[in-house]
DNA sequence: CAATCTTTGTGCACGCGTTCACAAAGACAT
DNA sequence: ATGTCTTTGTGAACGCGTGCACAAAGATTG
């Protein structure tokens, strides 16, 4: 799921594979929190039970980064902290700007875990004039208009595009256009970005109909022999209309 | 990404890939949009480059449905979205509740995208007293101690957590208890839950961190032989300090 | 009806990611 | 020191997902 548009080009970073990094934030919070309770050494049992993951591919995760490990003993937490931080570019700071201040805008502005892990609400930028100058979450709005000075005086490489599907696509181009080569996208489209510019998307909707699929499978299954889950309840799932129109027409679906 | 605890068995569901099932709301989505402009017909190579994925792939994800295509024509999309819908289980009306009302569970409350594809916000509840009856997004906030009833009154399967992580893994043994057997998780925990329940995970910070660690490494190459990007912008990019804060915990995402 | 042109559906090969299973490394006890 | 026990690091096998490339299917034209 990194590039929206471009094929990804399943970029081996330095060797490290991409399933490999996108697993590492989970150790990272995994050890922090032992670090916070002063746990010294970790399995790669105990780790892997905390993050949610396979023991062996957390030790062969952990070996793309290097040989961090003693044998019989563990993992050192502190060091390997400190390591994955390093290795996901955690140790420097990352100027952030979030575009489009609206419900979810503005809960982003307010999310507490953005200052913690080395990334800074730098700016926040709507293109609605009312908005500018109001502050939320302690930082004032400021016009679309000023976009690409804000990200050049600020230095700003990562950008979170919060806008209605309409306006993604070219808030998106302005901000590349300035310099942004990291977009996180919460706007329900898929945004069209040169060489080089990673993209990542968060969209609720989809996630949602993964889950309905799902959510349907173990419905026909249970119909069909009866629930062969551990099931803490079968209680009349499946709420209202169970339409399921005829078969060669076309009824009526929709959009967002 | 299915389950965030138990390995994922790579439910093959019914013949249905995993990663197809990923795009299919993509698909959707882009058919939906050619559908609002009357378009009768597309080509799978248009409707790739709408949807950001290669043709052939496309076409491999719609054979796993059946052939609903035209050869030298393309495929119909009205019938398609009903396809697709029918196979996603957006026929029929999921209601949904969420959980934990603060600045993102108010968020995702007032999201339009819920309604319109089949997914009706049943309930909202929150663990805060003072937040009971406060309506947010024109529906009522319920307190925690309801939950269970609020779930089997409603037939609720599907469950959004949006609390602090402290509070997630409570939250969802409750909802599991209670018979909901899908989640959609946007605290920054590692959920834990029996076979039979799927979950999903949206973490901003997850996301952030991995663009990080891509833009470090862009930065990287950068330094050791001048930008082979197209690069709008080389600026001052990487900004102050390299502190990385001592961190506890982090909430969640969100798309709009 | 035959020829041509377009576009689907898919066989095949390749590469990434996951998992098993075990040898090597080191801690620890005697 | 020597042996035992624990846990890492990784070689190897396997399976899934992707993309190429092409034959088959149907539309379309003459």
């Amino acid at each position: 799921m990194a590039t929206g548009r471009t094929h990804r080009p399943a970029t081996r970073s330095r060797g490290i594979p991409e399933a490999t990094v996108a697993r590492l934030p989970l150790y990272l919070r995994a050890l922090t929190a032992l670090s916070e309770r002063s746990v010294p050494t970790v399995s790669s049992e105990e780790l892997a039970a905390a993050a949610g993951v396979n023991s062996a591919k957390l030790r062969k995760d952990f070996s793309y980064l290097g040989s961090y490990g003693t044998r019989g003993v563990g993992y050192d937490v502190e060091y390997l902290v400190y390591q994955i931080s390093r290795e996901l570019g955690l140790t420097q700071d990352w100027p952030v700007v979030i575009v489009g201040i609206g419900n979810l805008g503005a809960a982003l502005a307010n999310y507490g875990g953005f200052a913690s892990r080395g990334f800074r609400v730098a700016a926040l930028i709507d293109a609605d004039p009312a908005m500018a100058g109001k502050p939320v979450a302690g930082i004032p709005v400021q016009h679309t208009d000023d976009l690409e000075k804000i990200i050049q005086d600020n230095g700003v490489s990562i950008g979170v595009i919060a806008t209605p599907a309409g306006a993604a696509q070219q808030v998106c181009d302005r901000l590349v256009a300035a310099g942004v080569t990291s977009i996180l996208n919460f706007a329900p489209t898929v945004l069209n970005v040169p060489d080089g510019v990673d993209v990542r998307k968060v969209d609720l909707s989809i996630e949602l109909q993964i889950l309905a699929f799902h959510e349907q499978r173990k419905a026909g299954e249970e119909s069909a022999a009866d629930s062969p889950l551990p099931g803490a309840a079968a209680a009349a799932r499946k709420a209202s209309a169970a339409d399921q129109g005829p078969d060669g027409d076309v009824p009526a679906v929709m959009p967002a």
